[in-house]
DNA sequence: AAGGGACACAACCGCACCCAG
DNA sequence: CCTGGGTGCGGTTGTGTCCCT
C-alpha cells in the first residue's frame, strides 16, 4: 500500500541499484534519452518504476555529475544560500554544478547543520549573540525578504531570481581586502549596506545593473575585499570596483565602472546578488556577533524580468 | 573478535504542481 | 473546469561502512 502510481506495476525491484541494472540505465539513456520517464523501465529492460529510474539518473549516473568532497568554497555557498533560500535543496543544487539536490540536502543533514550549530565554529549564530544583534541587521533582511517573497510569489519559476545561471556575487572576506590598522571594511560594508535603503524595483525596470550602480560604499575602495562571483572566481582586477569620484569620495561611484560592467556582461549573468559574507573569520567584533552566516545582503534582482 | 553507535550516502515516499486531454 | 498521468521536490528511511569499546 501507499506504493506511487507510477510504481503499482508487478515485479518492480526496489532498493539498492545493481551495476548490471546501471548499464542497462545508460545505454537507454545515452542512446535513446528520456522523453517520459513512465516509459523507460520498459524500453530499458529495467524490473524498476520511472520515478526509480529518473532518480538513478540524475543523482548518481548522469555524466555531468561531480562526486567527492565539497570543496570549502562549495561549503560557504551552501551556507550563505541556505541562509536566504532554506531548505530548497534543487535551488541551492542549481548554484553549484555538477552537485545534485540530494547530495546537498544530505551532506547538509550530516555535516553543515552540526558544524553551524557549534557556537564554537560559528560563533556568529550563537543564540546570544544573534538576540544581541539581530536588530542591526533586521532591515537588509526584511528587505531580502521582501524582494524574495516578491519575486517567488509573482514570477514563473524561470523567471526568478533563483533559476538563473550564475546571479551571485560577494566579497571575498577571506581575504585580507581592509589592511588599515585597527579598522574593518567589513564593519564599513555592513553600515553602509544596510543603511541603504539602497533598491527600490520599480526605479530599475530598465537598468542592465541597478545594483552596482545603487551600492553605495563610504570607505576607499582599496579596502574592499574583492568580489567573487557564484562560482568563487574573482572578478578581474581591472574590472573590480574602485572609486573613481573626482572628489575623493568613493561612495557609490565603487560600482561605476566600465570595466566591471563589460565583464559582467560579458559573463551573461542572469541576475545580480550581492552580499557581503562576513563570515566571521575576519574583521572586528560586529563580525563575531553577526547573526548569520550571510549577515548582509545588498541587493538582488532578475534581470531577465527586465 | 564481536557488538553497537555514528556516519555517509542511496533510495524511497508522499505531496504538489503542471499540463494535456 | 475537471481529471489523471508525469514530473520535481523535500522529508524520511534504509543500508553499508567505519571506528571505538
Amino acid at each position: 500500500m501507499g506504493h506511487h502510481s507510477c510504481c503499482n506495476q508487478q515485479k518492480v525491484k526496489r532498493g539498492l541499484w545493481s551495476p548490471e541494472e546501471d548499464e542497462k540505465l545508460i545505454r537507454y539513456i545515452t542512446t535513446h534519452g528520456y522523453g517520459c520517464w513512465s516509459e523507460v523501465p520498459e524500453k530499458a529492460g529495467l524490473q524498476r518504476c520511472g520515478k526509480s529510474c529518473r532518480l538513478r539518473w540524475i543523482n548518481y549516473l548522469r555524466p555531468d555529475i561531480r562526486r567527492g568532497r565539497f570543496t570549502p568554497e562549495e561549503e560557504k555557498l551552501i551556507i550563505s544560500l541556505h541562509n536566504i533560500v532554506g531548505n530548497r535543496w534543487a535551488h541551492i543544487a542549481s548554484h553549484l554544478p555538477g552537485r545534485t539536490d540530494n547530495e546537498i540536502k544530505n551532506y547538509w543533514n550530516s555535516w553543515i547543520k552540526k558544524k553551524i550549530q557549534k557556537p564554537t565554529t560559528l560563533p556568529s549564530i550563537s543564540p546570544q549573540n544573534t538576540e544581541l544583534v539581530q536588530p542591526r541587521f533586521n532591515t537588509a533582511v526584511d528587505q531580502l525578504d521582501a524582494i524574495i517573497n516578491q519575486n517567488l510569489s509573482t514570477k514563473p519559476a524561470p523567471e526568478n531570481i533563483f533559476h538563473t545561471h550564475c546571479p551571485i556575487f560577494m566579497f571575498d572576506t577571506s581575504s585580507t581586502g581592509d589592511s588599515r590598522p585597527g579598522s574593518s571594511a567589513k564593519d564599513e560594508l555592513d553600515a553602509t549596506t544596510l543603511n541603504s535603503s539602497l533598491w527600490n524595483p520599480s526605479q530599475h525596470q530598465d537598468q542592465v545593473l541597478p545594483p552596482l550602480l545603487n551600492f553605495s560604499c563610504s570607505m576607499d575602495s582599496t579596502y574592499l575585499p574583492p568580489l567573487v562571483d557564484v562560482m568563487g572566481n574573482t572578478v578581474p582586477m581591472e574590472a573590480q570596483p574602485c572609486c573613481v569620484g573626482d572628489d575623493g569620495d568613493p561612495s557609490r561611484e565603487c560600482f561605476e565602472k566600465q570595466e566591471l560592467n563589460e565583464w559582467v556582461d560579458s559573463q551573461q549573468y542572469s541576475s545580480l546578488l550581492i552580499w557581503d559574507q562576513m563570515q566571521g573569520s575576519l574583521g572586528g567584533e560586529s563580525l563575531l556577533t553577526a547573526p548569520t552566516n550571510m549577515d548582509s545582503i545588498v541587493t538582488s534582482f532578475p534581470s531577465s524580468s527586465l
